[in-house]
DNA sequence: GCCAAATCTAGACAATGTCAAGCCGCGCGG
DNA sequence: CCGCGCGGCTTGACATTGTCTAGATTTGGC
């Protein structure tokens, strides 16, 4: 029905991403376990076949979603380094970017982080890799001048993403607090951003 | 068929519990969404109704399997502390039991934060917060002495949470290498604990 | 303008979730 | 010792789902 088609001009304009949007979307208010196949056909006002024809599967789906979510996180990623020039700051804008893009993205980051639901194709897995290194990029920036060797910088690598990683994971399950108290959100993610870098916390 | 009854001498002994490992079996091969309740009933050779009769629904089962990590989490996290006095190594053997947990029941852990997969009742959410109170009181015990308020404490138990969350919830999903290979996963684990205190890194 | 390929529909079938009704064996009162 | 009630479990039934196949419809290239 929209006139934007992001592909070419199909029967139906692009329903391959329309059910992909309407996937999120149901997925908001029902686990991956409540979901049909049919459900998202009939949201998108397709029979109930279309998607097997496009994804083939449940998993297929999801994979779809995921991989959306990882352009996603890469842009998100991207955009919080433009006009940055202090590594610190970049380091902690990536971090900061990760877990908003969690925040306002919580199916895609979702689905994306349970590699079992999805069928593991070969695009699955650079999309994956490739948002990976961005903020490898960050804290290589970072603890290169200090003349820190490789190790010591996948080390670093893998703290950080643990603890931003870790800290979208428990806010959207609602293991720190109101999922929807955005304040709440701000001020626990400040805490834990300034004490992210291991020498000294400037705030 | 077991002699071993948990509970009282029922019919089947104890089909609660039996339902139970059934399904974290299953789920050690297959997604929540892939899983059904009459291939539960199948593994455990009762009739494919039995599992209603217990748990209601599959968000029940899930909800019972969920339960049952969150009191192993519990008492793996406190059994970690056993004859520790450093203040400082209960905290970083308390996050090293939360990943070794994650590591050993990755069916448990991953149902454990899905909150949309299960019916949170008030026996589930008691279960998660005293799972949670344990490494709360690692913190306190570490900062009191500094003279720390309150709002710190809460903050570092934040921190730290994120930061072995993420890294079990990364390394479950594939994310920072192959998730069989458990030498890596202590040079990693260590590796990470090792900056985890935020001023004089003893090693 | 027409043909082949791609997109989508429609129908069918086994399997699943879910509900209601019934069966079975343990425990209790007599 | 015996029947009887009750909770654990079974059985049967039905709507819904995943998945496959054949067919209808449109698009793009020649």
């Amino acid at each position: 029905m929209t006139i934007e088609s992001r592909k070419r001009g199909y029967h139906h304009g692009d329903l391959a991403q329309a059910l992909i949007d309407s996937t999120v979307d149901l997925l908001e208010d029902k686990s991956p376990t409540q979901l049909s196949l049919r459900e998202v056909a009939r949201a998108a006002g397709v029979s109930h076949g279309a998607p097997a024809h496009h994804f083939g599967d449940k998993a297929g789906l999801f994979a779809a979603v995921a991989m959306q979510g990882y352009e996603l996180l890469e842009i998100k990623m991207h955009e919080s380094q433009a006009g940055r020039t202090d590594d610190r700051a970049r380091l902690r804008a990536a971090g900061e970017a990760y877990v908003r893009f969690a925040v306002q993205h919580p199916v895609h980051f979702s689905i994306m982080f349970q590699p079992n639901l999805v069928h593991s194709s070969e695009e699955y897995l650079a999309s994956r890799a490739r948002s990976r290194a961005v903020l490898e990029d960050c804290v290589a920036a970072l603890l290169k001048p200090t003349g820190a060797e490789q190790k010591r910088i996948h080390a670093t690598v893998i703290t950080l993403w643990s603890q931003v990683h870790g800290f979208a994971n428990l806010w959207l399950t609602g293991n720190l607090g109101d999922p929807a108290d955005h304040a709440l959100l701000n001020q626990l993610l400040s805490a834990m951003l300034g004490s992210l870098s291991p020498r000294n916390p400037q705030k």
